[in-house]
DNA sequence: ATGGCTTATTGTATAAGA
């Protein structure tokens, strides 16, 4: 089973790279954040005629996750119980006897900012809800934009970056406590180097330098660890013709 | 380096992203 996740930057203008995309890459399931449309609008059409069932948590302008899946998904979910929030950031199915959430983390903006607040609240709030739902499903795969990098190796320029957004420390506490809850950053399962990056700045020639950092993370639990085959980082979307700024994250698991 | 680029908005400048 193949699993991947991508922050698409809005379906709309990327819906032509994501079928694209799966037409060249047969996966069985793919997670996008920032779809950025209403679910009327979404291309419910489109996929099926790809191949894909898809489930969809949309908003106007702003987030959005969608669950695309050549499996039935059972047990649909919109966000995260207990938990007001009026953004739409979490989506999760059991596809395969596997229980799938897509996420799309707070960025955040800037360290100490009302957003910052707002991510932490979010990332305890994730974290509370998740021990729960292990407990439920042992088998347990959560992927998307997490908007933090976990260590320097994750980030082109450490020195630069240190303290702000996507590398505090507080961030980083709150990736460590989501792997304390027996998760796994399972790219970091088969390469353990630096310069591996899923975002590139559209700026200054962010992804030609490979300025970027690496903040889009598929994480399994104990029962899945076990059962990955791979993880990599599918550069080839970035290259494209206006393309989003994050690249796709593939899992191969042997379920 | 304050920025750079891209997306969306009942737009023609602003907000947000990371």
């Amino acid at each position: 089973m193949k699993l991947a996740t991508w922050n698409v930057n809005s379906l709309n203008v990327r819906l032509p790279h994501v079928l694209d995309w799966l037409a060249e890459n047969p996966i069985d399931v793919l997670c996008l954040q920032e779809t950025k449309q209403e679910d009327a609008k979404f291309p419910y059409e489109d996929l099926k005629n790809a191949g894909y069932h898809a489930i969809h948590s949309g908003q106007k302008t702003y987030n959005g996750v969608a669950i695309l899946s050549t499996h039935e998904m059972t047990d649909v979910v919109h966000g995260i119980a207990d938990f007001e929030d009026e953004q739409k950031r979490v989506i999760s199915a059991t596809i395969n006897g596997v229980r799938v959430i897509c996420v799309y983390v707070v960025n955040g903006q800037a360290v100490d900012s009302e957003k910052y607040d707002y991510k932490m609240r979010w990332l305890t709030a994730l974290n509370n809800w998740l021990t729960g739902e292990l407990l439920k499903y042992p088998k347990l795969v959560i992927l998307g934009d997490y908007n933090i990098a976990p260590d320097d190796r994750d980030c082109h320029d450490p020195a630069a970056w240190e303290g702000n957004i996507l590398v505090s420390p507080r961030e980083r506490d709150a990736f460590e406590e989501l792997l304390a809850l027996g998760l796994h950053d399972s790219f970091r399962l088969f390469e353990s180097g630096e310069g591996h990056f899923s975002w590139w700045d559209y700026r200054m020639m962010g992804f030609r330098r490979n300025h970027g950092m690496r903040i889009d993370h598929i994480l399994v639990s104990d029962a899945l660890k076990e059962k990955c085959v791979a993880c990599v980082i599918d550069k080839a979307p970035r290259k494209l013709e206006r393309p989003s700024d994050h690249t796709p994250v593939v899992l191969e698991v042997s379920v």
